[in-house]
Formats: C-alpha cells, structure tokens, sequence
DNA sequence: GCCAATTGTTTTAAGCTTAAAATAAATCCG
DNA sequence: CGGATTTATTTTAAGCTTAAAACAATTGGC
C-alpha cells in the first residue's frame, strides 16, 4: 500500500512503519466465510434429510473411527469442543439410543462412550450421503486445486498452532 | 485406490462405481479445522483482552464498515446469521451502549443499528489488536502461499455457492 | 502410605444459534 | 383501490457452546 512506497531502510521501517495486515485479515474472513457457507448448508440437510444435528453426526463420526469407543476427554479434544458441551450432546446421544456410555475398567472417573448396533447403521447411512453433499460443494475444484489447497491449510493449521503455543510461554 | 487398478471403460464405471470422494471430506474436515482452531483463539482474546464476545465484535465489525448504519437484514446476510439470532445480539449491544436503534424514516418496519461514538472507539481499538493476532496465527505462510490460498478459497466460495443455488431449482 | 498435583467429568450461568411460527408493514398487480 | 404476496422483524422452544467452579478419582513424589 502506500507505506511502501516510500523508501526506508529496513530497521526504520520496523521500528516506526506499522505493518499493513489487511492481508491476512481479509484471507481470515475468506476462510471463515467458506467455512460458515458450507457448514450451514450442511447442517440444513442434515436436517431436513435425517433430522440430525451437526454437532450429534460429528460426534457420531468420531465414534465410528473408534470401534472400541472413546472417553469424553478423547471426544473433546478431537471436536475441539469443552468437556460440559460434551455431557449435554452425550445425554441426548444417550437418551435417543444412538450411543451408550459404560464404565471405564481402569478408571472410575470415566466413562467410554460408544456407538450402538442402530447408532452406528444409521450413522453410516448418514455418512454416506454426506460424502455426496461435500464432494458436490467442493465439485468446481480441480484434483490439482484440491490437493494446493490441502498442502496450503495444512500449513496454516501448523502456523495457528505454532502461534497458539507459543503465546502461553 | 484399489478400484482404480481395475481397467473399465467410462460407462461401467459411472454406473457401478461408487466414486470415492474421501479426499474432498478430509479436505472439508481440514478446512473446519483450520477455522475453529483460529477462530477458538481469536474468541478466547477477545474475552481475555476486552471481556467481549466474538459475535458481538463481528457485528460491530460490519457495523464499522458502514457509517450510516444497517438493518438487522443487512446484518443478517452479511454475517450470515439468521434474523432471529440478531434480535438478540442487537438488544445486548445497545444495553452496553455501543450501538444505537433508530427508526427507519423510509420503513416502519425497518430500524437502522449503528455504532455510538464510544462503541466505534472501543471497537477500533480492539480491531487494530485483534488484526495482529490473525498476522501472527498466519505468520508461517509466505506472500506468495496467502496470494494462492486466497485464490483457492476464493474458488471454494464460488463453486459452494453455485451447489447451494443449484439444489434448490 | 500420604499429600499434592493432575486428570476426567459434571454443573452452572450466560450467551449464542437455529428453525419455525407469528406479526406487521410494504409492495405487487389486476 | 384492494387483496395477495413479499419483506422485516420478533418470538418461541430447543439445543449448542463456553468459561469457570466444583467434585471425584488417579497419579507422582517423597
């Protein structure tokens, strides 16, 4: 922008000029739009064609990956959501029959949550559909967009993180 | 994947070939995790800092934008929330005092919301803070990593837009 | 073995969010 | 003009989400 038009040696210019981060501003709310865009249509299917909410089929989705269940911390760290949230979404999970929670053996503070028979059918029918709905709203991308794309939030997600850690030393 | 080593032609592959659309859901979930990783960190500052919400600087960020104010339908379709959401939000906004009501002179059914002298201060403030951390939480990705991100994004946006319009005809 | 620190979970209070229904005003159009 | 449709907003009910505090069980160190 304007700033750098004007010539300063490099000290100066770190010292007094404050950057112009309208940049990375604007690539934010690009990637939050996409995001809002694309999760609000799908929690609308998700509705209007298995009367599910999103976050009940993420959690659904975790528990499919883990065959032996999951304790809630291991829930909500893989969500990156609290652990409260976590105890009311388990509840209703529970009291619609799509997961049960039983004892820990090894540890009587925890629980292990798991999909049942009907849970898991139902998810997976769920899924695949929603596989279709995702393939569709990234359907414009070529192979080679989709793989930049991958290669360059990976990257991001490493920045984040990286920022994200380091700011509590 | 092992289905692509079987030689079939064009036709018998549409028909009996469930395509395999995994890489478009891992892209989907990375996407998602991208966003609410910076997005957990952004809401955390903004309590942290300026004991705020991050809907409620959104809607002053829009508000920013446009000096002689907004409908709550404007609000609506730039933040991508529903109406109803917004109801709320405003009555919050005006009883702290950053933002003012006033009746449409045009649209009875309409009033315009803007920014008070102190909320667009307060929020001015708070947006040159939080416009570093967003620098700092893409710090790793080079001018020239941003630049195809955004293109990328940019293209994302336009191709779910054009699945979302597409379904409902 | 005991005490401190950590870990796993729940509770609480507040706020956010949505979809759907309701209300009211403006606009369309015959 | 007048009724039908659309648009702007609010209300409602349900569920989601968080941060913070509380509680209980486990683990680590002595």
């Amino acid at each position: 922008m304007d700033d750098q038009a004007i010539p300063l040696d490099a000290e100066t210019k770190a010292v007094e000029m404050p950057e112009d981060h309208r940049e990375e501003l604007r690539l934010w709310l690009r990637l939050l739009t996409c995001t809002t865009l694309i999760e609000g249509e799908v929690r609308g299917r998700l509705r209007e064609r298995f009367d599910v909410t999103l976050p009940r089929f993420d959690l659904m989705a975790q528990l499919d990956k883990a065959p032996s269940g999951m304790t809630l911390s291991d829930l909500s760290k893989r969500m990156m959501v609290s652990n409260g949230n976590l105890t009311g979404l388990v509840d209703r999970l529970v009291a619609s029959g799509h997961i049960i929670r039983s004892a820990s053996p090894t540890d009587r503070r925890s629980s292990v949550i798991s999909l049942t028979e009907s849970g898991r059918a139902e998810f997976r029918t769920m899924a695949a559909e929603h596989e279709h709905w995702i393939a569709e709203l990234f359907g414009d991308l070529t192979e080679k967009d989709r793989s930049e794309l991958m290669r360059l939030l990976g990257k991001t997600k490493l920045s984040a993180r990286r920022a994200i850690q380091g700011e509590s030393q």
